[in-house]
Parts: C-alpha cells; sequence; structure tokens
DNA sequence: CGGAATCCTCGCTGATACTG
DNA sequence: CAGTATCAGCGAGGATTCCG
C-alpha cells in the first residue's frame, strides 16, 4: 500500500485554526507546516506553476516539467489533489487519458506563493551577497 | 570540512532577477528555490519566529525551540546566517555567550511568510475536507 | 498512456563525544 | 556555554518494471 505515502507522518489532529508558529512542537499549526512541506516542495510548486492557467495531461506535464521522474510527478499530482489544489479528469478512452488542472483553491495558493517569489526577487541580491560576504570569511582559516 | 554543508548542491550562477518559475530545471529562478527551501525548514521557520522581535543566545533558543538538537540548531542558525537573515553576536567573555537577531531583512522574510502563513489558516479546512474526502474515496477499493 | 510497486542509493538528522 | 566532528539510522526520491 503506497496509501500511505500521502498522508502525514504524524499526528496533526487539532482543527483548531489556533496559530502560533512558537509551538509547531505541539500539534497546533501543525497544519501550517504541511501545508508548506507542499508548497516548498519543488515538485508541486513547478507542477502549480505549469498548470497555471493550463490543463495539461500526464505526459504533457512530464515533458513540460523537465528533470521530475515518472514516479515523482505521479506522487505529487496525487498530494496536490489529495489536498485539492488540483482536479483528475480521466478520459475513458482506450490510450488513457487524464487532465490536470488547477482547482480555485490551488489558484489562490498560487498567487500567494508569488509573495514569497516577489520578496526573493526584491531581495535575491542582498541575500547573495550576505553569502558571499559570509564564505569569504570563513575562507580566511582554511587548511 | 562540514564547510559544504551550507553551500548550495548545484549551480545557481545567474545573478538575473529574471524569475520564471517554469524554468527551475534552468538556472534561473534557482535562488527563489534556496530560499523556499530555507524558509520551508521546520527548524529555520521556528527559529525566525523566536527571533522575532528577540534577541536570544544559543542556550535559550535551544530551551525555547524544544526538540531541537543541538546540532540542528547549529546548523539552521549557521544557514540563517550565511543568508544575511540573522546577526551572531559573539561575546568574548569566559562563558562563552552568543545572541542572535534577526536582521532587518530577516524580519521582511518573516512577514512574508506570515502571507502564507495567513493563506494556511484561510483555508485550512478546505484542504482538510478535501483530504478527507479523496482519502474516504480510496477506501472503497480496498484489498 | 497513466499509474503502481519494488529496489536501492544517499543526504538529512539525531546522538554522542571532544574542544575552547 | 557555544561549537565542531564523527557515526549510524531513516526516509525521500530516482530508476526500473509490470499492469490497465
Amino acid at each position: 500500500m503506497e496509501e500511505r505515502t500521502l498522508k502525514s507522518p504524524g499526528h496533526c489532529t487539532g482543527t483548531d485554526h489556533d496559530y502560533d508558529v512558537l509551538q509547531w512542537d505541539t500539534r497546533q499549526g501543525c497544519e501550517v507546516r504541511h501545508i508548506l512541506d507542499r508548497v516548498a516542495d519543488k515538485w508541486s510548486l513547478l507542477t502549480i506553476a505549469h498548470l497555471e492557467r493550463h490543463t495539461l495531461r500526464f505526459s504533457e506535464l512530464h515533458r513540460n516539467i523537465q528533470g521530475i521522474s515518472h514516479r515523482m510527478l505521479t506522487v505529487t499530482l496525487r498530494q496536490l489533489e489529495r489536498d485539492g489544489l488540483i482536479t483528475r479528469t480521466i478520459h475513458p478512452v482506450i490510450p488513457p487519458r487524464v487532465d490536470y488542472t488547477l482547482t480555485p483553491l490551488g489558484t489562490t495558493l498560487h498567487t500567494t506563493i508569488q509573495t514569497l517569489v516577489n520578496w526573493t526577487e526584491h531581495h535575491q541580491h542582498e541575500i547573495t551577497a550576505a553569502r558571499t560576504a559570509y564564505d569569504n570569511r570563513q575562507h580566511n582559516q582554511p587548511t
């Protein structure tokens, strides 16, 4: 049973929406963690991006999101589908055809993500600079 | 040399801020990926949250972010420091004392993250519902 | 073509022990 | 107290193969 793969590894019983990042060690805010994990996942993000305004079939996604393995595309699509972020439409034809679309929810997520992307775009140079500075500092005591 | 741990596993030469999530397989937008990785990391996020408006020393963070190992706290702090998100201040006293603070950049990141957290908070029920629905659907053809 | 199951690697992380 | 280094265990993810 691969079913387990989709499920969260732990607890997360809390249905309260009493978010407090400071207590992620408890089960509060646990949802946030998982959403974040989904969103921050390379393939999830890429998939959502590609489905933005498009309906694509498995093979098209596989072709477009180059670098993704057959397996990971399947897994990713499953996760996103389970979370209600994308819709999976099976066309009962003989060469099987399955279409994937972003749900309204998925679209809003994409929009939200954009905020983070914008932040990054806006500050990438600062970060790059910080890294360079840090690295140079470290390189002073090698060997 | 543990130094490698901090560095990115791959390329990321692009300094252009021409973000196109659709081509993360190239080096464009690669930065976004890394920021996202940092941000989505359980401990990074927790650390940033705890440093929000506070200056804390290593032991305090270790105490507060309960569940984090000595090692991971060190690693996390290093990464965040390298990216210029936190500041590390060493007090040359005999029982060593090191303080960590969020940099202005780190603060803005924290704010941005909040957007995502808000989205999650706002849609968690939809997601939970979607998951439940999905899971029930699957449970119908067991064995 | 879309997907599921199996195998196998390898990077992340925690535990532990040692410096300054 | 703060930090580094080493080792071991676990699990995510890639490749491959078979099914519908």
